[in-house]
RNA sequence: GGGAGCAUAGCUCAGUUGGGAGAGCAUCUGCCUUACAAGCAGAGGGUCAUAGGUUCGAGUCCUAUUGUUCCCACCA
């Protein structure tokens, strides 16, 4: 073992050791149940922040908690194409090369944007590694997969064909950034300060004019209609009245409108049915013209008169300099409203006009509402159930295209032939109706549409898959509280919809990560944490500690670099009492150790408690709770109180029982704490196996250990063969062969020195390199003129040979130490996160437990008195009278644990009295004074707590009404109390 | 405008059907005690935002007030 606490030196290597194992894949375990989560899918091109970190740890605790609890347990990993993020950023990098989306057309863009993602997408899967997930990673997805996209095909077209989806002409939220609409979430708001334009509309009549409030001038170019309430006598009779509009000289009525607030502005509003989603409702609802006046980059359009190709800010300027110097201007206020920004490219949001794709929600919706009214879905906390129903009961049409090319393209089809329009679940060129050329529609989905089918289309589904059946629906879904509404509601729906069951049974949702200074990470601000960074400084176990420490109820967890450092130092004091219990072990120890003394009883009733503890918690995805608890039962009670026992009992005739009950005590609080601290557990975990292993019988730990490293030798040489026997046929550069071959040789060579270092002095090893070696420089010879087949067949007969030669040798020969065999060769059996989680001891430990606690309050007196009274020597002569046993326990602690000198039997005068529950503690005194006035205070103290505890006796409501036990406890304190006080007072004279 | 959360030690926060006011960090004091100075031991520090109410008993439940954060909607 590792003299200091060092993550980096293990970390990697033990992640690596699970995936070898296939410790994340399922196996059936004891409970025949099974346990599956889907992991919310990144963005395949982000990086690992703070919050994925703590997203991805408490379910992974849960995971690893299952799993030890004999769960079939299944956890997915995936990623999200993230549709805007991705295309934003690739549009953004070809911009550095000048070019742009229409140069390189939609093929073109397509291609850079998988190459972006090849590019990028590993890095975060690499991140997750680091921070220990244990993710089944062969059944990895990706949103754009052919899986996930067959998936999105089913359901679109589904929803298309039963009349859910329609197209139709909508305001959405337009960015003329990125040239596309979006969704409602994607926009951010600002308060700006800005004005508000009073505007006077003449009657074509003549007879005067109105006044509109617009903050929006420009869109007057759009107007149709002026609206005003029917209650606002103001305007009676004014219904149908014409306008002409200014600067166009449209001619356009007044309608009434119950939307209109006659207290608001003038009371009268000017209707731009093209860019307003109000005035559009209202456009609808009387009939009128839509007219669009800005085109999709924000310029004006045709429709815009004079103003045709400004920006639209230049456009608002000139508006306004003309409708002042012609005299429409009646005032222009100062007003700050809000004003909406696009979330990626930060400008100005447009709402406009234009023709999208939606889903029908109100009839979706219902069996979503209804399954987490009866309880088919759990909320945990429950109060965000509220947010959730809020949500779905106002639920509005999702609008589901976007006017982006990276994502899934909408699968409907326009015959210019015939003139139909259909759906399809694979590519179609040809009409099926009239034989006419087909053309697909530009847009593609929403990225959260793909995402609404993740926990079953990550399992097959369509298909009836294997998966599907056993790990569907999904047991848990972990998620922030921050997308309940469009992510979490989304799955609901489509879950019921298309697999007739809910996607989850539970939903855990937690808080975001703040900075020191509660605010939330963003990019923006610049204040996030790189979790990589943290990794490197202090291991993934700390950082896992300290995000999974002190959440509770969904709230937010403020990130401090204080508390890290203390998880940080908390792995260290693990490692430290490891090495302590290790050592005390060196010589043998009692595999099923008793409670030979009181300590020992109590640690065990503690440690049964805590089991009991950590269950409860954990039950409950209580993460938090259970790792708070593991953190002081293993700083307080076991590091600092029971090793400072044992370091007594080591001395003594209990010596071989002791440390049996350390080891004991050890792998419980291993297991227990595995799924929060993976990698230091597994460590400690496997230098006790080393340890253990020296106690065993030889020959069959090497028995076993031939066994395993002869099938593994044996099946990497397999994997090679058959890889090079992939290598395709039609290649006719036999140079370029050949340097693969050579490549996967290397390689296996080197992982054959690595791997087995445990054997390296064995002749085998030697042998084989030296014949891989053989092969490489035959290929290096021969790979100018050799042919491609004949190279194949003859080094797939060495590789043969290679084989066999190795199962008839003889391993018995094989030198090796046990140390490094463990280390780089645990079977299954061996793997702590695949052990089961520990069980309560048997037996009754109260009166140990209880006993203990008076030493312990015994000997913190004695510290306390030693400190605070300079009176008493560094080492004093202490005596005791009362309690037998725990005189005897005194007798044998104290001096230890208290820093004193022996202690005896008897009593003594002139001396600091220690008086507590039945026995008396003597320690002399150079200075008397002092020690009267502690003793004074001392039974002050004593005497307001028995008042306290006679008061609450005395209250008749108390003695009637309270539980039993309590009004046992508030008796029991009288009698210590006055039994303490009898003694003080005697002794204060 | 609608909804939700939070308010406990100097700081960050625990506190699970109502019964002990707690942890980490910071502060002060004494210790290199053969696992750990990234440590050990000891100490100080709180009217649990305010005001009422229910109860034998309220940090915990109810009502109101103040402060604060977040979510949703977005008003011409």
């Amino acid at each position: 073992m590792d003299k200091t606490y060092n993550p980096q030196g293990f970390e990697s290597r033990i992640y690596k050791r699970w995936l070898d194992n296939g410790c994340f894949q399922p196996r059936p375990g004891k409970t025949k149940k099974k346990f599956s989560i889907a992991l919310p899918p990144p963005n395949i091109t982000g990086q690992l922040h703070m919050g994925h970190a703590m997203n991805m740890t408490i379910p992974d605790a849960i995971v690893r908690y299952k799993r030890m609890k004999g769960y079939e347990t299944l956890w997915v990993p995936g990623y999200d194409h993230a549709s805007i993020a991705t295309e934003v950023k690739v549009v953004e990098a070809m911009r550095e090369e000048g070019l742009s989306k229409a140069e390189v057309g939609r093929d073109g863009f397509l291609q850079r944007a998988w190459a972006w993602k090849e590019k990028y997408g590993n890095r975060i899967v690499e991140q997750q590694k680091t921070m220990g997930f244990s993710l089944d990673w062969s059944r990895m997805a990706f949103t754009m997969d052919e899986k996930c996209s067959k998936a999105v095909r089913e359901v679109f077209v589904s929803l298309y064909e039963q009349g859910y989806i329609y197209r139709g002409d909508r305001i959405t939220n337009w960015c003329p950034g990125c040239k596309t609409a979006i969704s409602d979430v994607e926009v951010d708001y600002t308060s700006e300060p800005s004005h508000l334009w009073h505007i006077k509309y003449p009657f074509k009549d003549g007879s005067g004019y109105i006044t509109v409030a617009t903050t929006r001038p420009e869109t007057m170019l759009g107007d149709t209609a002026v609206a005003v309430s029917p209650k606002d006598e103001r305007y009676a009779g004014m219904e149908g009245k014409l306008i002409v509009l200014p600067l166009v000289g449209r001619e356009i009525p007044i309608v009434y409108d119950d939307y209109v607030e006659a207290d608001f502005g003038t009371g009268a509003v000017k209707i731009t049915p093209a860019h307003d989603p109000n005035d559009f409702e209202v456009g609808l609802r009387h009939n009128l013209e839509v007219i669009r006046v800005m085109n999709d980059d924000g310029t004006m359009n045709e429709n815009a008169y004079a103003y045709q190709g400004m920006t639209r800010e230049k456009a608002r300027e000139a508006i306004v300099a003309d409708l002042q110097a012609q005299g429409y201007m009646e005032k222009i206020e100062d007003y700050t409203h809000n004003v909406g920004h696009c979330s990626r490219c930060k400008q100005t949001i447009e709402p406009m006009v234009s023709k999208q794709w939606f889903v029908k929600m109100t009839e979706l919706a219902a069996p979503a509402i209804e399954a987490v009214k009866t309880g088919k879905i759990k909320f945990i906390p429950k109060r965000f159930e509220k947010t959730y129903f809020n949500w779905m009961n106002n639920i509005r049409d999702w609008c589901i295209s976007r006017q982006l090319w990276w994502g899934h393209r909408i699968p409907v089809y326009y015959c210019d032939g015939c003139g139909k329009e259909m759906a399809s679940k694979t590519d179609i060129t040809t009409c099926p109706h009239c034989g006419g050329k087909l053309r697909q529609d530009e847009d593609v989905l929403d990225t959260w549409f793909s995402s609404a089918l993740w926990p079953f289309s990550t399992l097959g589904w369509p298909d009836d898959t294997d998966d599907l059946k056993k790990y569907y629906p999904t047991d848990l879904m972990v998620t922030a509280y921050d997308i309940i509404t469009f992510w979490v509601s989304r799955m609901i729906f489509a879950g019921l919809k298309f697999t007739g069951e809910v996607p989850f049974k539970e939903v855990y949702i937690h808080g975001l990560v703040r900075d020191e200074m509660g605010r939330k990470m963003s990019k923006s601000l610049g204040n996030g944490v790189d979790p990589m960074e943290v990794v490197q400084a202090v291991g993934a176990d700390a950082l896992r500690y300290s995000l999974v420490n002190g959440i509770a109820r969904g709230g937010d967890v403020c990130y401090s670099s204080a508390s890290l450092n203390s998880y940080r130092n908390f792995m260290n004091k693990l490692f430290n009492a490891a090495k302590f219990v290790m050592n005390a072990c060196q010589n043998g120890y009692a595999k099923n150790p008793k409670a030979a003394t009181a300590a020992d009883g109590w640690l065990f009733g503690k440690l049964n408690d805590l089991i009991a503890e950590v269950n409860n918690a954990m039950k409950k995805y209580d993460v938090g709770h259970a790792a708070e608890a593991l953190y002081n039962f293993i700083w307080d009670e076991f590091c600092d109180w029971y090793i400072e026992f044992a370091k007594v009992q080591l001395k003594g005739e209990n010596a071989f029982n002791t440390a049996g009950v350390l080891r004991y005590a050890l792998e419980v609080l291993l297991k227990l704490v595995h799924p929060i601290i993976p990698f230091i557990t597994t460590e400690i975990y496997d230098e006790l196996l080393i340890q253990q292993n020296a106690f065993m019988p030889r020959s069959s730990v090497r028995h076993r250990i031939r066994k395993g490293v002869k099938t593994e030798i044996c099946n990497k040489l397999l994997k090679l063969k058959n890889n090079i026997t992939k290598i395709d046929c039609d290649e006719k550069d036999t140079r370029k062969i050949t340097a693969v071959i050579c490549k996967k040789i290397k390689r296996l060579q080197y992982s054959l020195q690595n791997d087995y270092r445990c054997i390296n002095n064995c002749n085998i090893i030697i042998v084989i390199c030296n014949k891989l070696q053989e092969i490489i420089s035959v290929l290096k010879n021969e790979c100018e003129y050799a042919v491609y087949y004949d190279i194949i067949t003859n080094i797939c007969k060495v590789l043969e040979s290679l084989q066999d030669y190795i199962l008839e040798m003889d391993f018995s020969q094989v030198q090796y130490n046990e140390h490094d065999i463990y280390d780089s060769l645990p079977d299954a059996q061996g793997e702590l996160m695949l052990s089961e989680f520990p069980k309560k001891k048997r037996g009754d430990y109260a009166a140990d437990i209880k006993l203990t606690e008076r030493l312990k309050d015994c000997v913190r007196a004695v510290r306390n008195l030693k400190q605070t009274n300079q009176a008493v020597a560094k080492t004093p002569d202490v005596l005791c009278e009362g309690d037998e046993a725990l005189c005897a326990l005194l007798t044998a602690y104290l001096p230890t644990l208290a820093k004193t000198a022996d202690v005896k039997h008897g009593s003594q005068e002139n001396c600091a009295l220690i008086a507590l529950d039945g026995i008396k503690i003597f320690v002399p005194l150079s200075d008397t004074e002092k020690e009267r006035e502690r003793l004074e205070k001392e039974l002050e103290k004593c005497k307001s707590e028995l008042k306290l505890a006679q008061s609450k006796l005395n209250n008749p409501g108390f003695c009637q009404k309270a539980p039993q036990k309590l009004i046992d406890a508030e008796r029991e304190k009288v009698e210590n109390y006055t039994a303490r006080i009898k003694v003080l007072t005697e002794k204060l004279g």
